[in-house]
DNA sequence: CGTCGGGTTGAGGGTGATCAAAGTTTGTGG
DNA sequence: CCACAAACTTTGATCACCCTCAACCCGACG
């Protein structure tokens, strides 16, 4: 697959793009990278001259406190974008990691910038992906905020499955996911232990089988209750 | 105060606007109107056709969940377009309320595309204040997700006073905060009671002074120290 | 003067943290 | 293919931060 199609796929979720738009999409300079897991894409503090679309694998946005402490952000799967508000925003506020082995494409912003500048519908298309982004980091903080343990955990999973399910990566209730108890409790506000005794709730529940880092979600009508899910928050209609 | 000049002041935080764009701006069409406290501006579910620039007083957005726990999202002040991500996303997915009495000037977004359109510097100015606002969300990740009670207060505490401090309203140690200790509760993820409780272990440790609604922060330094607070993410500068 | 919203205080409880150790899987080099 | 180390998961015991429930106080306002 084209790296670029991804980009079109994703953006098609919420914007109708025509077949001149798609074309200039696919006509942006991407240099395609492959980067080992547990590996820092860009760092706090950076200043970033292009914006790097995933294409395959996993990676995460995160910040550490003064203790110490990580909190991850957001996951991002392939066909988004994990810093493209640095296309306006010079310095990174935080950092972008890689959570498995994972393939990114780099487009520069003078190309980005251009590209907006021609096609405004794309324009539209872009920014609207970082409000969406943006969207999901509310529903973060209510996560963390609001949510008791259990209830933070069905709703994260919940929300990737239905992402990967999207774009059509992955069914809804079966999915790689290559985070350790860790990367789950740095996304939820928690500790491992914790996580771990949260994730066997779970599974006594009949709610999630994980092995490795395989999920399987048995029962999805479920979780989604459990797990307080809307999907409203992730705006995948198209909407005039 | 002409309503927009509020909104030029604002973007020229972050952006370099010319004459002409200013120009621009202060020639958008807006309906403003004054909203009594604890009013809903838009609500959760709702489409808008236009996005309020808040004037006067103080808003706030939330999202309430299931188990109807509120919790606010971000704070607004003079300045601020809270409501500006349904520019392009038409689905409100949460509430936005005032806190204060509140005067806010209605822009269509017909008006806003067009000025959009017209100048592409106005146009990146209102995507960039919509990427702060992002990154102002991940910090509230962070604070709830990652910081002890009192350094999650210490760190609310700095960062109104920097913001409004930034926007010439206020000196950044001392103003007026229409919220009760409820509101603020809802904005940490904690309870009234607690809130309280460390409301005056600030107050012991000389680092806030808080009689009904006014804030005095006697040691803005080392609030921030305690709060974990860094500018950065708030994006205050120019950056070419 | 009574009510109401908000602030304050106290007692007790629970969710999730901390600390510690053992088990399990994965990866690596011999 | 085995030995070993490292990383991750699991379990147990104890602890603390913050929640819950409840009552009381206070000032504003009718």
């Amino acid at each position: 697959m084209r790296a670029t199609e991804r980009l079109v796929r994703k953006l098609q979720i919420s914007t109708a793009l025509d077949a001149e738009d798609t074309k200039a999409i696919e006509h942006l300079p991407i240099l395609t990278k492959e980067i080992p897991a547990h590996t820092a894409v860009v760092r706090e503090g950076e200043r970033a001259s292009q914006s790097g679309l995933l294409i395959d694998g996993f990676v995460c946005r995160s910040k550490t406190t003064d203790a110490g402490k990580r909190q991850i952000l957001s996951i991002h799967i392939p066909g988004d974008i994990p810093d493209l508000q640095s296309l306006h925003l010079h310095v990174m506020d935080h950092d972008v990691t890689t959570l498995s082995r994972a393939t990114v494409g780099f487009i520069p912003h003078e190309a980005l910038r251009a590209l907006t500048r021609e096609r405004p519908m794309v324009a539209e298309a872009l920014w609207r992906e970082t409000l969406i982004d943006a969207a999901l980091f509310r529903e973060w903080i209510v996560n963390v905020g609001r949510r008791s343990a259990v209830v933070r955990l069905a709703h994260l999973l919940a929300e990737i499955g239905r992402r990967l399910q999207t774009m059509d990566l992955t069914p809804g209730d079966r999915f790689e996911l290559p985070m350790t108890q860790l990367d789950i409790a740095d996304a939820l506000g928690l500790t491992p232990v914790h996580v771990n005794r949260v994730v066997q709730e779970l599974r006594r529940a009949g709610l999630l089988e994980l092995r490795k880092q395989s999920v399987f979600l048995p029962d999805v009508p479920r979780l989604k209750e459990v797990g307080d899910f809307d999907d409203l928050y992730l705006h995948e209609r198209v909407t005039a």
